[in-house]
DNA sequence: CCTACCGATCGGTAGG
DNA sequence: CCTACCGATCGGTAGG
């Protein structure tokens, strides 16, 4: 289970991590200098290489980290035997909790990945095209079943992946975790649609 | 019209800024030099400031391009006698269009704004705003009149422009773009949802 | 963890 | 439109 973690020390490199994301969403990557970010940990530049190898490293970190929550959510979602309309539903929701819960992590990942090394940044795009292949599974199956209107499976997920990245403005709702009347709106707005 | 122009002499400055854009766009506004958009140019990057007064006014006739095409359309669609339910659609409808034919200038526009500079910056906060406010008064006419389903107004314009704002794989269906099917596919999807 | 420092690159100006 | 050049800032290293 994801949720029930043994906790562990937080290595240095994690908290820098946690700083760095913090940064690199206020301001971008290439425009949040190392400097802002010793500055923000109350060290000198330099200090921050005896932890870290580079710049790019504190970005893999914080990607990596986001691929695999969502990784290992699907994962429980896909194991559970459950109506498709229900899996859907659950990914959506996560989706949503991440954004509240990890907004930095989330949004460096969506907004800065292009800046990822190469080698990186091809892992990463591989991992988002598994994800989303495995979404369009689930679609798939769903229409099958007859849960879902016949469409085209690509373009349903594609849309509320886009949905779902797009909206920042989570982080405005987040007192209102408790009576997840805001998510449950997202949800429904993304299952049904808007129209009569 | 907005579709009917009177085709006037491009100037330099634009042509600088629609090279720029593909810059921004592939590179990222920070990362894409003046020396990048000069050799683009065949020119060498101090030419540049003949035609225009510094980097960031490039970004500003970009975004400021966008938000004019956004503004006339609206207005048009406004002033139509139509169910809001068309005018969604309408308004759906030319945002795909826009991504399709302006493809470099609504993504610099959608990603690149952050750096524009603190003035341009609120004005177009401001300006976005006041797009969404109208796009919340069509849904909550719309709902008024039977014509959508009783939700919060905001949650699903937002939803709505997160979804269409992070659909760039549009341009893999610029090929597409005569049957439409895939453009419906999509308007189908946000104005009607997945589920049965 | 620090000071001192490097080469590279940036946006932009001077002056023609 | 060019050459020559500036101050600022960057990521990162040397050496302790």
């Amino acid at each position: 289970m994801s949720k029930i973690k043994t906790t562990r020390k937080t290595s240095t490199a994690e908290v820098i991590a946690e700083k760095a994301a913090l940064l690199f969403r206020q301001k971008g990557y290439n425009e949040a200098s190392m400097r802002n970010i010793a500055d923000a940990l109350n060290i000198e530049a330099p200090s921050l290489y005896n932890h870290i190898k580079n710049k790019a490293e504190l970005l893999q970190i914080i990607c990596k980290k986001v691929a695999q929550d969502f990784e290992d959510n699907l994962l429980e979602v896909e194991q559970d035997s459950q109506p498709n309309s229900k899996k859907l539903e659950r990914i959506i929701r996560f989706h949503i909790k991440m954004s509240m819960r990890n907004f930095d992590f989330l949004h460096v990942s969506n907004h800065q990945w292009k800046s990822l090394p190469p080698d990186e940044l091809n892992q990463f795009l591989i991992a988002r095209k598994k994800y989303e292949t495995r979404l369009v599974q689930i679609v798939k199956d769903g229409i099958l079943k007859k849960e879902f209107k016949i469409l085209q499976p690509q373009v349903a997920v594609l849309t509320i992946l886009s949905a779902l990245r797009g909206l920042e403005f989570y982080q405005k709702y987040k007192k209102h975790t408790r009576d997840r009347s805001f998510e449950n709106s997202i949800v429904k707005q993304l299952l049904t649609g808007i129209a009569k």
